[in-house]
DNA sequence: ATAGTGACTTGGGGGTAGATTT
DNA sequence: AAATCTACCCCCAAGTCACTAT
């Protein structure tokens, strides 16, 4: 299909007039359809550049993100239809501010919030006291922006908070909500499949090494394991164990796993203790480890206090990264450092030049190659690209070559041969394949693992980056540059002191230089090759202790700035007239930054995509419509457009108009302003507040509270709802967006055309069932057959079965087509602590995994304890 | 102050493994 | 068994923000 519909595939675009050519050169297929709001770089959509020059955006309304941008504008918190500048605390200051300055605002504290857990409670500092009558604060600026009938419900529904995360005393006994057996047997974990009440997080038999583990052993969720403290020898970690090594045969995992269960119900901190002692101790014998997070039984709960208790000690001792133990991230850290990907393999095929096969070195052949393949990409219809492409290309050419111009270069040879080695692949059987995978699997191993403190964790991004054309987001000044091959030379590793040193993997070759920082997480690093003063790191994977231990800080910080909120905003309020205008400045963007979950905004070089944040809008970037109105036009990060109108308040309407007094359209909205002005300004707020703070604050507090509020009864794919409409909101204010995918419509127009199937069956049903009752036989089917003669109740059933299908189907096309441009995934990993959804889980008796997947589950397994009462 | 450096978090898309349908 | 679909994982780009040097 691909290859054979565009015989020239030569570089006629580039020589067509200057403008970018859209369409005509990439005819082949997907573009079809009308275009829908693509953000892929399609100059239509995303990159549908708001217009600088005054001109109005007339155009925006082509992006026809209609749905969920209408949605937006309906329904989002920060929309204009909901705000109520009366009502909104934000509109009507009420306490004075005038602490806001010199030191850290005393916050209110809240009726009932306490520090959910004993660690942080260690590290909390003196709450603030309560003064706060305005209980709105609490609350997501969606729901501050709602009527006031929220807080009535509100005032029903909201149980008191709980003290304890750790607490048992729930008023339902957790053995009766969740009627799955205790998972303290050693059968717990035999119960997987057959029952969903058992929340089963994961399990993992990370040593059995009979055949049959072989799956489970690949789908290596990140498994904490104590090591062996002579580890060292490069690979012995990476290998595994020996089958003969008694306690890890099949035979006794029993046994293990009960063990393991043991370790399953204590925290992270514990976990990790625990690993370090019993590596302490030398453990030549590698134990199974079976992580099971399982919310299911009472005695989960108890087991976890118990142990709370008796590991007093490890709370004490705990590696404490970036706090008591000064700026220390680790204590040992052994690795093997990094996978270069293979050296690059000539093929071979020619490419033309003015219709005649020219002979390339590898190298040159290999740059060509990396830009024939990318044929069916838009990037190549750039002159930006093509220029840059060329550029480089050329510098390897020489200047002597045959080839003078990339006009008249001809790359489908290339671009066929490639096409048919993914065909190839393609073709593999799936044996095949599972061996390739192995193999790659077992070249990888060995890299997957570092052992931080005495804790196997696993490595992120252990692979470099192999060479490529650059391809930036959005107008990328640099894309189509040759991003060169990186060498061990280029490579440097950081390693515990004690540690090997990691071999490395090219022969006669060095790494660059080897460190042993530990007020640093990463393994290694080298330059970007793209803009050689940044960097390329190497870090521990999501599901890393230091990785999590960050997490649940961040997520801790936007809790305590609950307790500010208020003030903050009276302060801001209160500064939108003030006569400093850098003053003024701080106040609104700080108020765009709350309100609008706009990111802090940093000042960008010219040799990056031209994107704004709060602090870099310029003029042109806000429209003000009388009354009082703000329409908000740009792009954002990763060259993804953020479009909004909102209503404010009247001074903040004002401020913004008067800062656009006597400037161009694309100077700075805010002149006299940075981010680390205006952070310097959240620090004096609050202790550590900083602009992104805002961001997961709302984000984790919508999630809260639309939860809290909009869950009702019903079964788990009910709930599924409610949780995806609380996210989709989250990803609404975050503006978190994707291309519709290609096949949309397809699926669809096929999903409407199975469900009219079913909805005729139904309909012939019916009439079986009018005839089945007066004792008549059925009517033919539409073949003409003559169908088998059922009672009234077999077809009372299948018609229940297949109205139950129906409403399948439609609720699973009503959320299709409702989250097409919204991306969920990226709050889900980023923004809502996940502390919200284990607790709302466990309350509402929905497993975790339907929320979380693999990944997302190995990431929080910080957050699993949680208490269910948690509130954000 | 300001610019530059360094380290870490956040972001969407592509490819694909494995599920589901035919 | 093949075809089709889709959720997930990986990739790596692009942000944020602290800190250092000037």
């Amino acid at each position: 299909m691909h290859a054979s519909t565009d015989p020239s595939w030569t570089l006629m675009v580039v020589q067509a007039p200057p403008k970018p050519i859209l369409n005509n050169f990439n005819d082949d297929d997907d573009d079809d359809g009308p275009i829908v709001f693509k953000r892929g770089g399609n100059s239509t959509s995303k990159q549908n550049q708001p217009n600088l020059e005054a001109k109005k955006p007339s155009s925006s309304s082509q992006n026809s993100n209609g749905q969920s941008l209408n949605a937006h504008k309906g329904k989002s918190p920060i929309s204009s239809s909901n705000a109520s500048p009366v009502k909104s605390p934000i509109g009507s200051p009420k306490a004075s501010a005038s602490s806001a300055k010199a030191s850290p605002m005393k916050p209110p504290v809240t009726y009932s919030r306490v520090p959910s857990s004993s660690i942080d409670q260690s590290k909390e500092e003196t709450k603030p006291i309560v003064d706060d009558d305005d209980s709105e604060d609490d609350k997501p600026l969606s729901s501050r922006f709602k009527g006031s009938t929220n807080n009535a419900n509100k005032g029903v529904t909201v149980p008191a908070r709980v003290k304890d995360e750790h607490s048992d005393d729930d008023e339902v006994p957790l053995s009766s909500r969740f009627a799955a057996k205790s998972n303290a047997g050693s059968s717990s974990c035999k119960t997987i499949s057959s029952s969903e009440k058992i929340l089963l997080v994961s399990k993992i038999q990370l040593n059995g090494s009979t055949a049959k583990d072989k799956q489970q052993k690949s789908s290596a969720v990140p498994t904490k394991r104590p090591m062996d403290n002579k580890v060292p020898s490069n690979q012995s970690f990476a290998k595994k164990p020996k089958l003969s090594d008694a306690s890890t045969t099949k035979q006794v995992t029993v046994k293990a796993e009960l063990k393991a269960d043991d370790d399953d119900h204590l925290t992270i901190s514990q976990r990790m203790k625990k690993a370090s002692s019993s590596s302490n101790k030398s453990l030549s014998v590698k134990q199974n480890v079976t992580k099971v997070v399982s919310f299911s039984s009472k005695k989960t709960t108890k087991n976890n206090k118990k142990q709370m208790q008796n590991s007093k000690y490890s709370k004490s001792t705990k590696v404490q990264p970036g706090s008591s133990d000064g700026q220390k991230k680790w204590k040992t850290l052994v690795h093997n450092g990094v996978i270069f990907p293979p050296p690059y393999k000539p093929h071979g095929v020619k490419m033309l030049y003015k219709g005649k096969p020219v002979d390339l070195t590898p190298e040159q052949e290999e740059v060509a190659t990396m830009f024939a393949v990318m044929k069916d990409t838009e990037y190549v219809q750039k002159p930006q690209f093509l220029q840059n492409f060329w550029n480089d290309w050329r510098t390897l050419l020489g200047k002597n070559h045959v080839i003078q111009k990339l006009e008249a270069c001809d790359f489908n040879p290339i671009y066929e041969w490639h096409q048919k080695e993914k065909e190839k692949k393609k073709q593999m059987s799936t044996e095949e394949k599972k061996a390739v995978r192995e193999e790659k699997l077992k070249q990888e191993e060995m890299y997957m693992w570092a052992i931080v403190n005495g804790v196997k964790e696993k490595v992120g991004n252990f692979r470099v980056e192999p060479p490529g054309l650059f391809r930036g987001r959005g107008e990328h000044p640099k894309m189509g540059k040759l991003k060169s091959r990186i060498r061990p030379s280029d490579i440097t590793i950081n390693i515990g002191k004690d540690a090997p040193i990691p071999k490395c993997p090219i022969p006669g070759e060095r790494w660059k230089e080897v460190k042993h920082d530990n007020t640093v997480t990463w393994l290694a690093f080298w330059n970007d090759p793209i803009n050689p003063k940044e960097f390329k790191y190497v870090f521990l994977a999501a599901s890393s202790s230091l990785k999590g231990q960050s997490d649940k800080e961040k997520y801790e910080k936007a809790r305590k700035l609950k307790d500010y909120i208020h003030n903050i905003r009276t302060a801001y309020t209160k500064d939108f007239a003030s006569k400093d205008i850098t003053k003024r400045q701080i106040a609104v963007a700080t108020y765009l930054i709350d309100k609008l979950a706009l990111r802090a905004g940093n000042e960008k070089d010219d040799d990056e995509a031209d994107t704004v944040g709060c602090c870099t809008l310029k003029v042109a970037n806000v429209e003000c419509i009388p009354p009082n109105k703000l329409k908000f036009d740009f792009l954002g990060k990763d060259s993804i457009r953020y479009e909004n109108t909102v209503e404010v308040e009247l001074p903040v309407y004002k401020a913004i108009r008067q800062f656009q007094v006597a400037k161009k359209p694309t100077d700075d909205l805010f002149d006299s302003l940075d981010t680390s002005k205006l952070n310097a300004h959240l620090k004096e707020l609050m202790p550590g507040l900083t602009a992104k703070v805002f961001r997961t604050y709302n984000a984790s507090i919508t999630l809260d509270e639309k939860l809290y509020e909009e869950t009702e009864d019903g079964d788990v794919a009910e709930k599924f709802v409610i949780y995806n409409q609380a996210n989709k909101q989250v990803a609404i204010i975050c503006n978190h967006q994707r291309t519709i995918s290609k096949s949309h419509d397809a699926q669809m127009s096929r999903l409407t055309e199975k469900l009219e199937e079913l909805k005729g069956t139904l309909k012939e049903f019916k009439t079986d069932l009018d005839r089945a009752k007066k004792g008549k036989p059925p009517l033919k089917d539409a073949d003409g057959k003559q169908k088998r003669n059922l009672t009234p109740e077999a077809i009372e059933k299948k018609i229940a079965t297949t109205n139950q299908k129906i409403e399948k189907m439609e609720l699973s096309m009503k959320t299709k087509e409702d989250l097409k441009t919204v991306a969920l995934g990226t709050s889900k990993i980023n923004y809502l602590d996940p502390r919200i959804t284990v607790a709302w889980c466990k309350r509402h008796e929905v497993p975790i995994e339907k929320i979380f997947n693999k990944s997302l589950l190995a990431k929080f397994t910080w957050a699993m304890d949680v208490d269910p009462q948690f509130r954000f």
